[in-house]
This record gives C-alpha cells, structure tokens and sequence, in this order.
DNA sequence: AAATCGGGGGG
DNA sequence: CCCCCAGATTT
C-alpha cells in the first residue's frame, strides 16, 4: 500500500473526521487563542505530557510570561520555577532559549512557516508542524503520538512507528489527505481522536468516525498497533542524600546544566555504587561517609558538624523510591542539623553563602515550593515534615 | 538508531 | 507492575 492508493478515499475520510471534530471536541485553553506566543507555550507543554496535567501550567505561564519579549526578558531561574512539576526541563531552558533567539534574529515576531519555526531551540518536526498549521493556516502534517497511533491501526501498519521510513509514509499519506482550508484544525483533530477515542488499551471504534475505513477495525486487529520497537531497562541507582537544616531552613544547591533536573535546585547529595539496592539502609563506614559529603557539598565549613553528627548514632533515613523514565532511585538521606551547633553555625552559614551565592542557598521548609525543586525532593521535604509531626 | 530527559494517569 | 503521553536533542 502506498499513499497514492489511498488519496481514493481521502476527501471523505477528512470530512467525516472534521464533522466529528467540530461536534466532539473538547473545550481546551488553547483552542481559544489564535496567538502564535500562546500555541507556542501549549505545543511545548504537551511534548510528552497529558492534556489534564498541562492546563494549570499553561494558565500560569501565560500569566507570568504574556509575550516573547516578556519570556526573553525573564530570568531562567523563573522560567524553571514555574516550570517545576511539569518535568522534562530542557523544554522550558530551550523555550526561554527560542524566545531570546526570535527577539535577537526575528525582530520579536514568531517565525510564520515551518521551515523558520525548526531553526528555534526546542521546536521539532511536531511541533513546528503544529504551529505552522495551526496559527499560519501552513498545509503541514503534525504527527505526534496520537496521530501514529491512529493512522497505524487505519492502515494495520506492521512496522515499528519510530523509524523515519514510517514517519516519511504517513506523512505522505496524511498530505493526500489533508483538506486545503483549515489544516491546522484537521491536523488537531487527528490529535483529538486519537486521544478520546482511539486510546492506546480500549478504543472506541463504536463512536469513531473512520471505523468503516479503517484496516485496524474492519480485520477486528487494532489492538496490534501501532507497533513498538522494545524500550531500554530503567537503570537502579542508590543516591545518598544530605539535608543540612538549621531550624527551619534546609540548604540548597544547584543542579549542573547539563543532565538529569538540570538547573534545578537540590539536597546535595551523591549517587553511590557497589552498595545494595534491594534492601533498606546499607551500611556506610565513617571515613566513607565523610567522603561522600565532600563529593556532595564543595564547602568545607561544614565537614565539623558531620564529624559531630556522626558520634550521636544512627543518622540515615528512607530509603523512599523514586522512578524517571530511565532511572530508578533509592533515596536514602542523611540529616545535618547545625542547630546544634549554636557558636559556630551562623559563620558557617555566612561564609557557605558568600562562596556559593549562585550555586548555594538556604530556605525555609515552607517557601520550598516556590522554587524550582524537583518532585523527587518534595518527597523528602515531606517525609521530613511527618518525622517532626 | 539508540539514549537521554520527568512526571503523572490509567490499566 | 506496566505502558503511555500534542517529542527534541545528542551521541
């Protein structure tokens, strides 16, 4: 089967799908705005996230940040801030990137066409397909992972769908398709089909406007497809983590650039190897412990308290267990309390932050969501509150 | 082509 | 426990 075969059905097949759109779709944020800035921020968001736990970002970012200049004129720090929760934070660093790259190299305007729109950091084939066809009215195919799901069971496509043969056919299939007016509502309401009706476990193929023309439900094989290449193990790694606190402020410090939760703020910690993962606490020896704590946190002033702390007994916690796409941590903890150092702490801390004002910080338990912290220390933060309660 | 990069929803 | 989600970028 190739795309020419299948231009035959293509005009009824989109007016079917357009009627249904227009009759069924769901009353989101973004469908009420044809501003470039604001398809732009949606587009970004809903990269690997779901419609429900994208709206509130999306509010509140347009309300922070309403234009391209006021995103560019913004810090990263506050972009990340509002960002944080949403994950995957390259997306919100590359947006802020794209935004001062269209002030410096666009005069402050969106780029109008696809082509444009995939030179800005953090824009891709989708999502300058989608912007194009949505706020330029540019005949260009958004294919996203609804949209392979779909066209996969209309066609019982056999082959994985990651590989750029498959994305070159359905993008041929889609163009003979596409209707010329409105190709950015065609293209959404691709989108919106595969996510209401046609779902990855139980389809709907009742309230399908396609059924009758789709390969998937008339051989009664949908659940077949789209077909997936297999995905790599998620990695185990054990992270010791320190919670220096005095009173009720803990100390931060700044994630690298470049990475895992980059830019983001953090207990400071180390990731160990040669220790068990699968039971509780493992056993680490002073001199190691200390080693770790030297590795995590690149001040020495505090290197006294921990000898201190280690003479009172038993001071590691969790473990508490937290999954990314691609990794698996044990969170176990350690906790640095420098209250009871009353003489010599506030020197310690004054001097902890002169030497690391950009990388280090101090802040109370309290105002801890109203930075950028990832999900995974809000867990800690929280296991720490019950422990006092 | 494969790996990296979060977090939440749903079976 | 798994897979998936309006993917982009680097290696």
């Amino acid at each position: 089967m190739d795309a020419a075969n299948d231009v035959a059905v293509g005009h009824d097949l989109s007016s079917q799908l357009l009627t249904w759109y227009e009759r069924e779709k769901r009353d989101l944020p973004w469908r009420k705005t044809g501003n470039p800035y604001a398809i732009w921020v949606s587009e970004v968001m809903l990269q690997q996230t779901q419609v429900k736990t994208v709206i509130p970002y999306y509010e509140r970012f347009l309300k922070l940040f309403p234009s391209v200049d006021q995103l560019a004129a913004a810090s990263l720090e506050d972009v990340l801030t509002v960002w944080s929760g949403l994950g995957y934070y390259s997306r919100a660093r590359r947006m802020w990137e794209g935004a001062r790259y269209i002030c410096d190299q666009c005069g402050g305007r969106m780029p109008e066409n696809y082509d444009s729109l995939l030179l800005v950091p953090g824009i891709g084939r989708y999502t300058a397909g989608a912007i194009a066809s949505i706020a330029f009215g540019q005949r260009v195919a958004a294919i996203d992972g609804n949209v392979l799901r779909v066209v996969s069971r209309l066609l019982t496509w056999s082959e994985p769908v990651e590989t750029v043969r498959t994305h070159r056919h359905f993008n041929d299939y889609l163009m003979a398709w596409q209707p010329a007016s409105q190709p950015g509502i065609f293209n959404q309401a691709l989108m919106e089909l595969g996510a209401t009706v046609c779902t990855p476990s139980k389809p709907e193929c009742s309230h399908c406007p396609l059924a009758q023309d789709c390969q998937g439900y008339l051989s009664g094989d949908f659940l077949r497809y789209p077909v997936k290449k297999p995905k790599a193990k998620r990695q185990e790694v054990t992270r010791l983590t320190f919670v220096i606190r005095r009173g009720n402020q803990v100390y931060l410090q700044r994630r690298p650039e470049q990475g895992l939760l980059a830019n983001l703020w953090e207990f400071p910690g180390v990731e160990l190897r040669g220790h068990s993962t699968k039971e509780g606490l493992p056993s680490i020896s002073y001199e190691e412990f200390l080693g770790f704590f030297q590795k995590a946190v690149p001040v020495r002033t505090f290197d006294e308290c921990i000898r201190k702390q280690c003479e009172l007994g038993p001071i590691l916690h969790g473990p508490v267990w937290y999954t990314f796409s691609h990794r698996l941590w044990k969170i176990i903890w350690a906790i640095v309390d420098l209250s009871i150092y009353e003489q010599i702490a506030p020197s310690l801390i004054k001097e902890a932050n002169e030497n690391y004002e950009e990388k280090g910080c101090w802040i109370s338990v309290q105002d801890l969501a109203l930075i950028a912290l990832p999900v995974a220390f809000k867990a800690i933060a929280e296991e720490l509150k019950n422990e006092k309660s």
